[in-house]
DNA sequence: TTAATATGCAACCATTGGGTTGCGCATGGT
DNA sequence: ACCATGCGCAACCCAATGGTTGCATATTAA
């Protein structure tokens, strides 16, 4: 099955950089990381945004797969999502160790005189 | 220096995955980091777009510091810069490594049936 | 010298993105 | 019953992005 030559995952991973690739975005993550499952007025609390800006950016971090919400109440609760995080580690740890082994094939083709 | 509390790069961290946040320019990274140094005609060759936006991805990507580019007689060769990528890889990995310890002192309140 | 190759720069266009406001609707507390 | 809280939806606005085309310029090859 998905018989690719490529970097398992190149596809799926920009999305998930692309979510994590704003500033507010990376504080509500983090928030969301130190201080566990919160409400959005509570992830409001402290940002110059507004409650609506804040659901948006939480809306674009769930349509990556970064974090999830449900209804409680009145009040939806939001939580981090590990999973992709994961998947963007790995792709960036791939990404570096190819460039090292490439490093090294031009190193050594370096050392031969063959360049 | 900077005194600050928050996780070490969360300002810088967020323009690297903005970078990495674009099939095209992750398919850049990958090609560069495979192929080694190329001109932009040569990366231009085999996608569906044109030289010129080709070369917008590519400065885009110089901004974020993950690729640099000089000019070698008649065509600019670029490569990957590996540093940024690094950057990007701790923070996850920081991230990563705080959700499961926030995980574990929230699986230990339970037991302790303070929740 | 002439032609082909490899770029750069600028203008332009359509779409997305970050952000707001206004309104209506549940839910919770008193 | 009433009011405050917490949300969702929709419309709207401006700036940034992804992508193109056209033209000018430098370099290599014949």
């Amino acid at each position: 099955m998905t018989p690719d030559r490529e970097p398992a995952g190149l596809e799926s991973s920009a999305p998930i950089f692309a979510a994590l690739g704003d500033a507010t975005r990376l504080k509500l993550v983090a928030r969301l990381c130190q201080g566990g499952p919160q409400s959005i007025a509570r992830l409001t609390r402290g940002t110059p945004l507004t409650r609506q800006g804040i659901t948006k950016h939480l809306r674009v971090l769930a349509d990556a797969g970064l974090v999830r919400g449900r209804r409680l109440g009145r009040e939806s609760r939001w939580e981090l999502e590990p999973h992709q995080l994961i998947v963007a580690h790995r792709y960036l740890d791939l990404i570096s160790k190819r460039w090292d082994v490439a490093l090294r094939r031009l190193q050594k083709l370096v050392e031969e005189g063959s360049v």
